[in-house]
DNA sequence: TACTTCATCTCGATC
DNA sequence: GATCGAGGTGAAGTA
């Protein structure tokens, strides 16, 4: 990796076009051949980068260029796409480079498919009398994340998200409408399940006459660990 | 901004819980006290990071952890939410402090927003006689991009998108039928208009009688330049 | 390899 | 401040 701190024009073209000004910013070489740009602030989002993969090419500048004080060009071509960052390097303040060697990554733990797994054990957060059939139960248009019973045996299925927006409320339609043509199972209602659901899905879902239901994770979770002190 | 090249391993506890096992990366620590945490490759995004607003703190090592090397704690934890991110640090390999100074900015050019304007300013593009209504006609799912009427005095609705696909026309298809259930504006017909429409999303739009139209960004906004050079 | 879905999404615009 | 939609989304899992 190769860190570079310079005063720098950028000028991306692809997908969009974009322009950075003459500013003091970091310069991030990784091995791969990306670049990215960062400035001291924002979040983690560089201001301008190149993903891989691609290639870095120096240009020499023109002679009006050094004039203007550019030093060295920088031109980053993306190997497919033919987008293009150019760098254009004014003061070079700090120029190093680092043997890393290959990360072993990141370990995660506590994704949605844990709220799906956890909504399946405590299927009673569902209401009263309702009993678990099956998770991620088939059909021909894909998989219905959970489907249940109620208290009066009647089919219910559920869509789980962490968020929940119009897209699932869609995803749940295109379900119901499947399953209810189908007589060995129909009438089915839907639930939609979620750790926060907007206000405009919740529209929609309920005049389509699908019940909302908010998860809280921690609560669940909190459950599993009550059951584990239980026994 | 200063950046450090160091043996570490890290863990995040927040919205879930991920560890980064012991090697060899770039620590980032801006301006505003958000860190970054980066290897050699990947993309853009770091393997971890804690966003702004958020506080370091060095902890001393406890005895064992001095034992098993670790020369440096790093708390970081977040004004608001609580997350926090631990760094233990090993050997450090590089130091370096930097002032950077407030970035200008990036400066964009093409997104969907420079669509919508352009589109409106030049609607004869939707065909012969069609006048604009309004930008963003808001309803009671959400805004219509542009409404607009064709030259005989009938409602359009257009959805554009920079990249059209399947969402985009199911969005538009929504639009539709709540707005032809109001007398007072239906019948109202609809205009699917983006820079690339993608076959499946003109196959669904056409079988619904929504009409697909390509847009050429460079030709719209050299339209502009035509009116420039007039006036 | 192409497609779908999730994300500690980020980021901006708007209410 | 909350919400909503777009992204040069990226990343992971699946068919």
């Amino acid at each position: 990796m190769r860190l570079v701190i310079a005063q720098c024009s950028v000028d991306y073209a692809g997908r969009l076009n974009a322009h950075l000004p003459l500013a003091t910013r970091l310069l991030m070489l990784k091995a791969d051949g990306s670049l990215l740009i960062h400035s001291d602030g924002g979040s983690y989002k560089p201001l301008n980068w190149m993903s891989p993969p691609c290639s870095l090419a120096e240009v020499s500048p023109e002679d009006d260029q050094t004039d203007a004080g550019i030093t060295a060009i920088w031109k980053v071509t993306h190997a497919k796409t033919a987008d293009e960052l150019t760098v254009n390097l004014y003061e070079v303040i700090h120029d190093s480079a680092h043997e890393l060697g290959i990360d072993p990554g990141l370990i995660k733990d506590g994704v949605e498919s844990q709220l799906q797994k956890l909504l399946a054990e405590h299927i009673h957060l569902l209401g009263e009398g309702h009993t678990l059939v099956r998770r991620e139960y088939m059909t021909a248009i894909g998989p219905v994340d959970i489907l249940a019973q109620d208290a009066s045996g009647k089919s219910v299925a559920v869509e789980l998200k962490r968020r929940g927006d119009i897209d699932g409320v869609e995803q749940l339609t295109r379900y119901l409408e499947l399953m209810n043509r189908d007589p060995h199972i129909a009438p089915v209602t839907g639930v939609f399940a979620a750790q926060e659901i907007k206000p405009q899905a919740r529209k929609l879902a309920e005049d389509r006459g699908i019940r909302c239901l908010l998860l809280d994770y921690d609560a669940m979770r909190g459950l599993d660990d009550t059951l584990t002190r239980l026994f």
